[in-house]
DNA sequence: TATTGTTATACTCTATAACTATA
DNA sequence: TATAGTTATAGAGTATAACAATA
């Protein structure tokens, strides 16, 4: 079935390189907006930003650890996190006993707003501004974190 | 500088989720392909992709901590387990004697012969291929895992 | 004094397995 | 018996701060 040792060209194997860097960088930048403007982890993020997009602000929690590529213990320990900060709702899904339907609070919905901006703003600058790499690279993930600062 | 609430109109916000997702369910696949075929975690295959890719095989590890996102505190410990296992050697640098040159062994090489095909593979499939989210899907992540089997 | 890298540490996150309860 | 979710637990990964050494 797959004979070539590298079924993938150079040119491919560059884009996703590329692609993956590019994602990485974002990702790391969005990241940390989301902690300074609302103390968010990126999954919370998404959970949030899921629960929100949904016309009853609910989903349930199978389909949650889905959307977002997880497992249901970690689900359940992050939406434990939100629920604790009054973010989301747990209740008992009203059409089967087993389940858990998780709801976005005022508070929850208050804090994406509050986030959202910034959030959009980064991806805005980011993504669909400037994609050159010399302009990410110079903003966000140095590894050379500035020491100290000396008076 | 930016007065409306969101500087995102839906469509880009749409496509900047799609890529997210996107991107999360191929990284999903792709760090179960690395583990199960050479034992490597992404950011592992990561320095070493970089390190095989270079004319000399070596980096200095301000470099390799720039490259793949990360602190430098990150990059000792990974760059530790590497060597730990005979794939990268850690040496003062010529020029500089405060830096580290890591350079990659055969074995490195050699394991990045074993587990590239397998990668280009699942990248191949899931990216570059079918891009139907049913596909992607139905594939790597489900929540919920195959609980046992009975005989 | 600034930079490179390591170490110690503390914490977050994630998955696995075992368990309960409902379908 | 299969599915939904929680809990306990154990482990990997990550960053911060303090440190040593070289430029």
């Amino acid at each position: 079935m797959s004979d070539p040792p590298q079924s993938l060209d150079p040119v491919q194997l560059g884009a996703y390189f590329a692609l993956i860097e590019v994602v990485g960088l974002l990702r790391h930048a969005v990241e940390q907006q989301l902690r300074e403007a609302g103390d968010l982890s990126y999954v919370q993020f998404q959970l949030l930003a899921r629960l929100g997009d949904s016309p009853t602000g609910s989903h349930r929690m199978t389909d949650l650890a889905d959307g977002v590529v997880y497992s249901r213990s970690g689900l359940t320990y992050q939406a434990g996190l939100l629920e604790k900060r009054g973010l989301v709702t747990r209740a008992t899904s009203p059409d089967d006993e087993r389940g858990v339907t998780v709801t976005i609070t005022d508070a929850g919905r208050a804090l994406l707003g509050t986030v959202l901006p910034g959030h959009a703003e980064v991806i805005d600058q980011l993504l669909f501004e400037r994609l050159s790499h010399d302009h990410m690279r110079s903003t966000p993930p140095r590894s050379a974190t500035p020491r100290r600062r000396r008076t």
